[in-house]
DNA sequence: CGTACCCGATGTGTT
């Protein structure tokens, strides 16, 4: 474990600045005027309030919980450029198009961008024309990017979806566990981090990466859910999860039909890879209905045309890897449907997270053959091989490597500790995968056992009364039991 | 056997 001993990689700050006063009281409400809000929810202004006058916050709230409000607020109200870390470019396209109608200066710093437009955009940024840019963490590797960013004033640096830092950066993106230390000479004012989902164990992970002290303030506005209802099956063939996927569709959209509209319903149905992914789509769009396959292996192109038809509601059912989630804002998605297990607690409140986002009762039905749950212990497996498994021979026989067993340019591990950094990463995986399978095979209220592994008390043992565990006789008998012996006690 | 950034070595065709 490399630990960092700075305790923190904020700047030093006027003291003047961190005084909250009356003042500062209404100019936040200016501000969210200005910005074309009539009043804040709930824990928004506590939030923006925290992370002005202790220059440090962590902040959790579900999808559609007013994150960005929490940091484009104090972006407004500060001198300077807020910079806005982001994971993925798709992200950052939808909130610049965002602030954009709200009229505030933004916009993005990416490789996407043509190398003119990308100059461009570096001169008007060190200029501090934008109020917000947003980069991804590789980003902070730029040279010329953190030598821009250092003679600018920094008064906010938010790492948006920081979850990413404890899912992604041991391994798929390493950056990501590299921020602290890459803004150390170039320290903003403040800093925030942001997150739907993240378990006590996966906050303090992001405190500790990102340098901040362990006693930050977190503001955790809940993990409860209670219009989704989960429901988890063991299944014995292909042929039963196929029945299965077949019902739980027409339980929620009805007979199979092409012509769809928003506001009809959708089902989002995640399988475990590529092939799968293609084979599933073929079978349902066989049946009649108006799906797709969405997954990282399609054409640039494709993938754009098939989340805009899904979220224009052109489209109802997707089949899609786990490339497919984050930034998809469809509020009728009454379903999602796993064929497979994810890898992770985390990763299944995500995915299964992406349907009831507009308040409606949605299902979340994960399905469990053995020969899946296979595949997944495979991947994981798999995948915590020595750093990156070269691709077979056979991929590339005229590129001749230079001999370099160590990518040594970034990192200055021996092979021995990153050789331990693997192993404890698979551990961790496995882990993960572990406290999945448990929770499918719990008998607990699949909704408060969920809302406890993230950290939350639940005072009520009565469950959601929804998902498969609630809905069992046994079960009823005993929460009706319980109720009538609270009553009881009670008076 | 899934998830995404990065701009940099190399090659091909144009004026």
């Amino acid at each position: 474990m490399v630990t960092i001993p700075r305790p923190s990689i904020l700047a030093a700050c006027p003291p003047g600045s961190r005084v909250h006063t009356e003042e500062h009281a209404r100019s936040l409400d200016d501000a969210l005027l200005r910005y074309g809000l009539p009043g804040f929810r709930p824990g928004q202004r506590e939030a923006i309030e925290t992370l002005l006058a202790e220059r440090r916050l962590l902040f959790i709230a579900a999808t559609g919980g007013g994150k960005s409000l929490i940091y484009q607020l104090p972006a407004i109200l500060l001198p300077g450029t807020t910079l806005v870390i982001s994971p993925l470019i798709s992200l950052m396209l939808d909130q610049v198009a965002a602030l954009e109608r709200r009229g505030i200066a933004s916009t993005f710093i990416a490789s996407s961008l043509p190398t003119e437009e990308l100059r461009r955009r570096l001169r008007e940024f060190a200029a501090e024309r934008y109020r917000i840019v947003f980069i991804t963490p590789e980003r902070l590797n730029s040279p010329r990017f953190r030598a821009a960013y250092q003679m600018m004033r920094r008064p906010l640096v938010a790492v948006d979806e920081a979850h990413c830092i404890s899912e992604w950066g041991h391994d798929f993106r390493p950056t990501y566990l590299r921020i602290g230390e890459l803004l150390r000479e170039i320290p903003p004012d403040r800093l925030l981090a942001c997150t739907a989902t993240a378990t006590p164990r996966v906050r303090g992970e992001i405190l500790e990466r990102l340098s901040l002290p362990a006693d930050t303030r977190q503001i955790v506005l809940g993990f409860s859910k209670p219009n989704l209802a989960l429901s988890v099956r063991r299944v014995r063939s292909v042929k039963e999860r196929d029945r299965r996927v077949g019902a739980e569709l027409r339980r929620r959209l009805g007979r199979p039909t092409r012509r769809t509209k928003l506001g009809q319903g959708a089902m989002i149905v995640y399988a475990p890879t590529r092939g799968a992914v293609e084979a599933e789509a073929r079978r349902l769009a066989r049946l009649g209905w108006a799906c797709r396959a969405y997954h990282a292996g399609l054409e640039p192109d494709r993938r754009v045309a098939v989340q805009d038809a899904f979220t224009a509601g052109r489209l109802n059912v997707v089949v899609a890897t786990n490339a497919f989630g984050m930034g998809i804002d469809r509020a009728d998605v009454q379903g999602v449907i796993h064929l497979a297990p994810p890898g992770s607690i985390e990763s299944y409140y995500q995915e299964v997270g992406r349907g009831g986002r507009g308040g409606g009762l949605a299902t979340g039905l994960l399905l469990l053959l053995d020969s899946d749950v296979a595949v997944r212990r495979q991947m994981i497996e798999g995948s915590a091989e020595p750093s990156n498994p070269p691709p077979p021979s056979a991929a590339r026989p005229e590129a001749p490597r230079p001999e370099a067993p160590q990518p040594a340019g970034t990192t200055g591990l021996s092979s021995l500790e990153t050789e331990a950094l693997a192993r404890a990463n698979l551990e961790r995986r496995r882990a993960l995968f572990r406290d999945l399978m448990h929770w499918a095979r719990s008998r607990a209220c699949r909704h408060d056992a969920l809302v406890r592994y993230f950290g939350e008390e639940i005072d009520s043992r009565l469950g959601c009364g929804r998902c498969d565990r609630c809905r069992r006789p046994w079960s009823r008998i005993r929460r009706a039991w319980r109720w009538v012996t609270a009553r009881a006690l009670s008076r």
